[in-house]
RNA sequence: GCCGGAGUGGCGGAAUUGGCAGACGCGCGGGAUUCAAAAUCCCGUUAUGGCAACAUAGUGUGGGUUCGAGUCCCACCUCCGGCACCA
């Protein structure tokens, strides 16, 4: 036979595989559909077709995924594996916008080109099944389900997504009721609802006396899509708010580097924090990587503590108190109190100031006359801060005092209120209890503005809470000469826990010492702070450097709480631990009225409208008389008006109004209103590129179905007909791990709560791949090389022309550090079987790893040595290692037993660089055996295939297969011919290995034990001494602890 | 700062989870084949000492547990990823 001439092969069998249909799968109902065989769902996360095409970090995943599904297939399941792409969002736009091309236009060729490109690789994708977001049968989709949010309210009771007319019913029966604000009261569990339940009269309306106006008010507010005036990140010369992922560390959009601003635009929301639980408590039912658990869970970020009201001073009289405690704590705030979120409602005695966020809507009421200036500059100023700003802020505590105060419901102490920026109106109720002196922020803050510090926690081994002094530069120089004269009269300061320390920083900022601090730093780092420990340490420390002045004495900061804590200064808490502190607070506060239980998520609703073009269309009229209005869904899809100038309007200006592109297609937006018919607009914002990727694995399901989104039967088929619902395997980068998994598994809780899929979850099984980076080379001065222009030597990279020596660095791929491996080329120079079998060999597949062009050869002539064992080449005069039945040698056959146990297992474990060293191992073994039998060549085929299928299949053909090898039963192993009669086990005197022993495999101890001490190196070693101890681990080793 | 992950030959990485450290590949050295080269096949390749058998050291650093530690515990260092005033 010929040489391996990988060109030709991989053209014709992927020609083959097409013709052939070979990896089409069928959906029950259809006619090859074979209900015996059990499923298996693996999906890819889809690319985005940028034009820079596929990167190699796109093939690991797919080849990774590709070698389960042909290894699956073998053993006999029904795979369902497609792939399609994701393709709209701002870079195409951006794209086609500097291009002049129409988004669509450029976006197919991109789809083309990556299509391309993946097909090189011979992955086993069912491409009938192939979809992108873009695809107006795609979108029409996505809308019908945007029209499924829109329609449904989150019933707390049901603890799911219900349709919004059961609630419309229900509130207009006067089953529910609204509150003050506007919200839907929902009775606790248990609680029986009826007109005058809720305590105090004239808190609560009936729906059905509202009027029209504020019907729709509070029905649109419940929708799991609404409309909110919500701080966005808001790109001027973009024209559009951005995600947060979109903006840069710096403040600037990632696409052009403009700068963002933080803004309040009214913008389309999902109510994804309605299901913060339910996305937090499923996280347990999935087979994750536990990395990425954590991650969603701290995303979602639950907290426990307690909202509690503080009056203010105006208010907060007795009577009022007295009022409080009878009438239980109000479900919304009353006018003049303050509601804070806190998770430290046991530090409550120490709360000595109160901080409300610049947004606050409090703020400007109570300001006092004499502060209003102040505090409506710095409000401002903290409104429009650029994100910049505020990254930059975050060191430098700010705030203005309001000159109001309101009272601690705890001990009646009038306390003073600011407004600081360092409290965020999105989080909790806006407002916050100060407790300095166990909270680092509330500390700094306190400390930078003098606002008093009150200790409630100290350790119980401890005389009071400890104390630090701060003096000045000179005294401390002074402190410190005298105790460098003499130690031991200061040492007697040290009794209580900490001898002097100096502050080791310049500013001012306070200083927190711990253990770490029981020593003198040098007094030549300009030390400001002398730290003293004990009530009078400082004191003491000044009259014994004969100093009168000793400075001022401050409480430390003390954040840690544990059970060797107790509560002073906290009336009844005294002497409590905190576990029971905490519980003690809660119920006192419930019981007066004047706080509740309460839990806070960190979890946002998430922003779901860009200013663009290229997203799709929101189902929505706006009408005069009907309000938000969403298009029946036999008037979908909603397709993109044909515009030429599709770019938004550019500007500096971060108080211009958007104006989104759409805008401009005015004959697309004016249209009659599906409810009155009116004349009404379209709404004039797309959605953002999550929401295409949000469900594309229900739709390869059933792809051209134009009925539904997805059928239920093929839908409870594919994802559901397995032991855990849902996707079996899921493989994608690690960069994906928060939103698009979040967003993906609320969308389909939704569609789950609504009855349209089976299962609660979307992923079973999440695999990361990890990253491929490369590496880059950089010359003296720091300028990076590119491959082209590098001599590789023994020792080291040299540059081509200068001949300088460069430095070498492990990098992410990227054109501005010259390290982008481009695939098609290696593939050209090597095949995709080779470009396949070197990635997997790289390393662990959730590993992060640098490629090295300069190994992919071995994975090369691994594929030749492959191909001359099975077929030889004659045009090099190599013949094969093929041999008679009759001279079939028994270690290539025990050999390859071994190997297809391992393989399967490596596989099912997704540790496919072992499974390639196990593959290269038996190959060795033929050409030291110089033998194997086509029964064992098509066996090693079968196992090599999933890994390699272009050149399997061809050297099966060769050798007299008249069809594709895909599907192929995996060949079985005997357990039996694995097991070996007699095994070496390494013989260790006092943990080191001395020698080694041949015994055979079911000795026992005993006998393992006689053949030890009877060779010919052990003996003499063990002769003169005394055995104390014999360890034998059967089949492993053997260790004797000598004297 | 907080939360993850990882540090093993010249390089990528193995090591059945506490039992022979360095599988497999790259690179390098040697040999065979060849007029020669490429390709191919075979042998060697952690370091130090020794002709060798062998000895000693060795998995980021320092301690510890154990008959035995790359693997477990404590403290620290470095790199990578994520989050970042979340009350």
């Amino acid at each position: 036979m010929a040489g391996y001439d990988f060109k030709t092969i991989e053209e014709k069998w992927r020609t083959y595989w097409q013709d052939h249909g070979t990896f089409r799968v069928d959906n029950p109902g259809e006619e090859g559909f074979a209900p015996e065989k059990p499923k298996l769902y693996v999906l890819d996360m889809f690319p985005y077709p940028s034009g820079a095409g596929l990167h190699v970090g796109h093939p690991e995943g797919y080849t990774a995924t590709d070698i389960v599904c042909r290894y699956m297939r073998m053993k006999g399941y029904n795979v369902l594996h497609p792939m399609g792409y994701d393709a709209f969002g701002l870079p195409a736009e951006q794209y086609a916008v500097e291009h002049g091309v129409h988004p669509r236009e450029t976006t197919e060729e991109n789809i083309a080109n990556i299509e391309r490109q993946i097909k090189m690789f011979g992955f086993s994708y069912d491409w009938s099944r192939r979809l992108a977001t873009t695809d107006v049968d795609y979108y029409r989709w996505t809308q019908w389900i945007f029209l499924q949010l829109f329609n449904s309210y989150y019933d707390p009771e049901a603890a799911a997504a219900r349709p919004i007319r059961q609630l419309i019913d229900r509130l207009l029966s006067g089953e529910l009721l609204v509150d003050l604000a506007g919200r839907v009261v929902f009775p606790e569990p248990g609680e029986e609802i009826s007109g005058d339940i809720f305590g105090m009269t004239g808190t609560h309306r009936k729906f059905a006396e509202l009027d029209d106006e504020e019907k729709r008010a509070v029905v649109d507010d419940h929708r799991l899509a609404y409309m909110a005036e919500v701080p966005v990140n808001w790109c001027p010369k973009l024209g559009t708010v951005l995600a947060n992922e979109e903006v840069t560390n710096e403040g600037r959009s990632e696409r052009g580097d403009h700068p963002v601003y933080r803004r309040s635009l009214k913008q389309w929301m999902l109510r994804i924090t309605a299901y913060a639980e339910r996305l937090l408590a499923d996280i347990e039912t999935v087979d994750w990587p536990e990395p990425i658990k954590i991650m969603q869970r701290n995303w979602i970020g639950r907290s426990d503590g307690a909202e509690v009201d503080f009056p203010l001073e105006s208010l907060g009289t007795d009577e009022w108190f007295e009022e409080r405690n009878a009438g239980g704590f109000p479900t919304v705030e009353e006018e003049e109190v303050i509601r804070v979120y806190t998770t430290r409602p046991d530090t409550l005695y120490g709360t000595t100031y109160m901080v409300l966020a610049p947004e606050h809507p409090l703020v400007e009421q109570i300001t006092t006359e004499p502060q209003r200036n102040q505090v409506r500059t710095y409000v401002k100023a903290a409104k429009n801060k650029s994100e910049l700003d505020r990254i930059a802020d975050t060191k430098e505590k700010t705030g203005v005092f309001t000159g109001a105060y309101a009272i601690n419901p705890v001990n009646r102490r009038k306390i003073p209120i600011w407004v600081a920026d360092y409290v965020m109106m999105g989080y909790g109720t806006g407002a916050i209890m100060a407790v300095p002196a166990h909270d680092e922020r509330d500390f700094a803050f306190a400390m930078n503005f003098d606002l008093p510090i009150t200790p409630i926690l100290k350790r119980r081994d401890e005389a009071d809470a400890r104390y630090f002094v701060g003096t000045g530069h000179e005294e401390s120089a002074k402190i410190y000469e005298a105790f460098k004269h003499n130690p031991d009269a200061f040492s007697a300061l040290r009794g209580i826990d900490f001898g002097p320390v100096v502050h080791e920083s310049d500013d001012n900022t306070p200083f927190i010492p711990n253990a770490a601090h029981e020593k003198f730093f040098d007094l030549d780092d300009s030390p400001k702070l002398w730290i003293f420990v004990g009530p009078t340490a400082h004191q003491d420390a000044a009259s014994l450097a004969g100093l009168s002045s000793y400075g001022r004495a401050v409480p430390r900061c003390n954040p840690s709480m544990n059970e060797e804590h107790e509560y002073i200064h906290s009336g009844p808490l005294n002497g409590l631990s905190p576990a029971e502190g905490k519980k003690k607070i809660t119920d006192d506060l419930e019981a007066a009225g004047m706080g509740k239980g309460a839990v806070n998520y960190k979890l946002r609703d998430w922003l779901f409208s860009r200013q663009r073009y290229w997203g799709e269309p929101f189902p929505i009229v706006h009408c005069e008389t009907c309000g938000t209005v969403p298009l029946p869904e036999d008037q979908l899809p909603l397709t993109l008006p044909a515009m030429d100038d599709f770019r938004p309007d550019s500007t500096d200006n971060p108080e211009a109004p958007p104006q989104p592109p759409l805008g401009k297609a005015t004959d697309w937006i004016r249209t009659a209103c599906p409810n009155c018919g009116r004349p009404a607009t379209r709404e004039l914002n797309t959605m953002p590129q999550w929401a295409g990727s949000c469900w594309y694995y229900l739709r390869y399901l059933d792809p051209k179905n134009s009925e539904q989104f997805v059928s239920p039967d093929v839908e409870r088929y594919w994802m559901n007909h397995s032991k855990d619902g849902g996707v079996d395997l899921y493989v994608g980068g690690a960069e994906h791990a928060v939103l698009h998994l979040l967003y993906s598994r609320f969308w389909h809780k939704v569609l789950y709560d609504l009855g349209h899929v089976s299962t609660p979850e979307p992923f079973h099984k999440l695999f990361n791949q990890g990253m491929i980076r490369s590496f880059a080379y950089r010359d003296d001065r720091g300028v990076y090389i590119g491959y082209e222009n590098i001599d590789f030597r023994d020792d080291g990279a040299y540059h081509k022309k200068t001949n300088q020596k460069l430095s070498e660095s492990v990098e992410k791929m990227s054109k501005s550090l010259k390290n982008v491996v481009n695939p098609d080329d290696v593939i050209e120079e090597y095949g995709a079987d080779t470009f396949r079998l070197y990635e997997m060999f790289m390393g662990p597949l959730e590993a992060s790893k640098p490629w090295n062009t300069r190994d992919v050869p071995g994975a090369y002539r691994f594929l030749q040595r492959v191909w001359r064992m099975c077929l030889g080449d004659e045009e090099n005069g190599i013949r094969s290692l093929l041999v008679d039945e009759t001279e079939m040698e028994k270690g290539v056959e025990k050999a390859l037993h071994k190997l297809i146990k391992k393989v399967a297992e490596d596989i099912e474990a997704m540790k496919f660089n072992t499974a390639i060293a196990a593959m290269m191992d038996f190959v060795n073994t033929c050409y030291k055996a110089m033998a194997i039998t086509q029964c064992q060549v098509i066996r090693f085929l079968g196992v090599l295939n999933p890994f390699a299928p272009h050149i399997t299949e061809e050297i099966a053909e060769q050798l007299g297969r008249t069809e594709s090898i895909a599907y192929e039963s995996w060949p079985p192993f005997d357990e039996r011919m694995i097991e070996d009669e007699t095994v070496e086990v390494p013989v260790q005197i006092n943990g080191k290995v001395r020698s080694r022993v041949t015994v055979p495999a079911k000795a026992d101890d005993d006998a393992v034990l006689e053949l030890v001490l009877a060779d010919r190196k052990i003996a003499p070693q063990v002769a003169e001494k005394k055995i104390v101890k014999k360890i034998v681990v059967p089949g492993k080793l053997v260790n004797l602890v000598v004297k």
